[in-house]
DNA sequence: TCTGGGGTCCTAGGACCC
DNA sequence: TCTGGGGTCCTAGGACCC
């Protein structure tokens, strides 16, 4: 069986270890630039807050509740998180750290799960002054929503089993499909334009249609919910295949000797890493982008990648490449996405569009895809349509129609944008 | 109406996770 | 005024090869 163990509001509970007055007070812990809120105690979750808000959004409601504020500090996070993974390792070996605050164990069957269970919970809490909740199953998946029945069912006292199909079966109805571990917001909101909106219909869907529309992942997270394990143990994580350092900046960056100067510091800071890791790096790549949440300006992003003749990871060296990269994306001319422009809009989903020609004649076929293209021509003009066409083929995919919603033009012209 | 068929590699983008 | 940072995996399309 399949146990997941993870930390209740992993980083408030590390501030309250470190500070047990903090203890029944309201925390939130905000994010490295001090932006938005990622961690929440139960107080703080009770008056509606939600995870990722920007802070100053919920100002009132800290001013009005005196809830705590503090920077996020990883290395306590950090520190308390292995002592939880040793005592967890206690138990059994065969454990996966699957991030800072939770871990999949693999444990043997016992006679008196809850019994077993609360031994567990409470011991890491004894030894490190953490409170965690345990879902158990056959799955992961499964394991995973054992776990988060463990916090949101009142006298389950933060312990879950999903054991057998008649348990199974009675809770997974309850619980919402975006809840499944593995289903986001887009395919939770495809699932529903099909009628699946619980765990249990998705369970019963059939897994070879999920399979066309949505990919092998989301076909294994049906085999998953059936109790059918797709996703084992992974006792030694894999090197890691990339390191990035990024950052918002306060203020718009308009001038191009103070972007390489934050970019020869985000480099450096990335060969500390991986030296850290005992790694060397083999491509180097740099990307920019403009600010998201400026709406109705043209939206810029662009990347250059460099292979490195010799795999490195020399701070030197591979800021040296970094500029390099970063006078190629100066030279290479930009790509923007014309904000407000989404011709996905226009076609609402791709795989429901193919499906809808797949069932009709070619002439009709070709009537329709006209009008599509008059439509665009239209409204965004013959510009957009010659890269929404851009590999159009003769059976109409129309894949190629909602992907392009982009343009090329010059370097020189982004002045003008910015 | 049909248009060769098989392959590899690379890139961009989209989805997900904590 | 302010809107995180760090990851992974999969897929589609295009270039190129024989």
């Amino acid at each position: 069986m399949f146990a997941l163990i993870d930390a209740n509001n992993f980083y408030t509970s590390c501030e309250r270890v470190f500070n047990p007055k903090l203890n029944g007070k309201p925390i939130v812990v905000l994010s490295n630039n001090d932006g938005c809120v990622v961690a929440r105690s139960n107080e703080v979750k009770a008056l509606g807050v939600k995870m990722g808000i920007p802070v100053f959004q919920i100002r009132p409601l800290i001013e009005q509740h005196h809830i705590q504020v503090y920077s996020s500090n990883y290395s306590l996070y950090g520190d308390l998180s292995q002592r939880v993974m040793a005592t967890l390792g206690e138990f059994t070996p065969e454990i996966e750290v699957y991030s800072i605050d939770e871990a999949f164990l693999m444990l043997p069957n016992v006679q008196d799960w809850n019994d077993y269970l609360h031994q567990i919970q409470a011991t890491v809490k004894r030894w490190t002054g953490i409170p965690v909740s345990i879902g158990v199953a056959p799955t992961k998946t499964l394991a995973k929503i054992a776990n988060h029945l463990a916090k949101t069912t009142p006298d389950a006292a933060g312990v879950f089993t999903l054991l057998d199909t008649a348990t199974q079966e009675r809770m997974l109805s309850q619980v919402k499909v975006s809840d499944v571990w593995g289903i986001g917001r887009q395919w939770a909101k495809r699932l529903k334009q099909h009628g699946i909106e619980t765990a249990l219909q998705l369970r019963e869907a059939n897994e070879w249609q999920i399979k066309q529309r949505m990919g092998v992942v989301a076909m294994r997270i049906v085999l998953e919910l059936r109790g059918l394990s797709c996703l084992p143990l992974e006792l030694c994580p894999p090197p890691k295949k990339m390191r990035t350092v990024s950052r918002s900046f306060e203020h718009p960056v308009e001038s191009r000797a103070e972007l390489k100067e934050a970019i020869a510091t985000y480099t450096s800071r990335a060969a500390a890493k991986l030296r850290g890791d005992n790694l060397i790096a083999g491509v180097l790549t740099v990307f920019v982008m403009t600010n998201q949440f400026i709406h109705n300006e043209p939206q810029y992003q662009n990347s250059a990648s460099i292979s490195l003749p010799v795999a490195t990871n020399d701070t030197a060296e591979l800021i040296h490449y970094a500029m390099r990269a970063t006078d190629t994306i100066f030279r290479k001319g930009y790509r923007y996405k014309r904000a407000g422009v989404n011709l996905t809009e226009l076609i609402p989903d791709t795989i429901e569009q193919r499906n809808l020609f797949d069932d009709l004649n070619k002439r009709e076929r070709s009537r329709q895809l006209m009008q599509v293209i008059d439509n665009i021509n239209r409204k965004f003009g013959s510009e957009t349509v010659r890269y929404a066409t851009t590999g159009l083929k003769r059976d109409w995919q129309m894949k190629a129609v909602c992907r392009s919603p982009r343009f090329t033009t010059r370097w020189d012209e982004l002045a003008e944008v910015s």
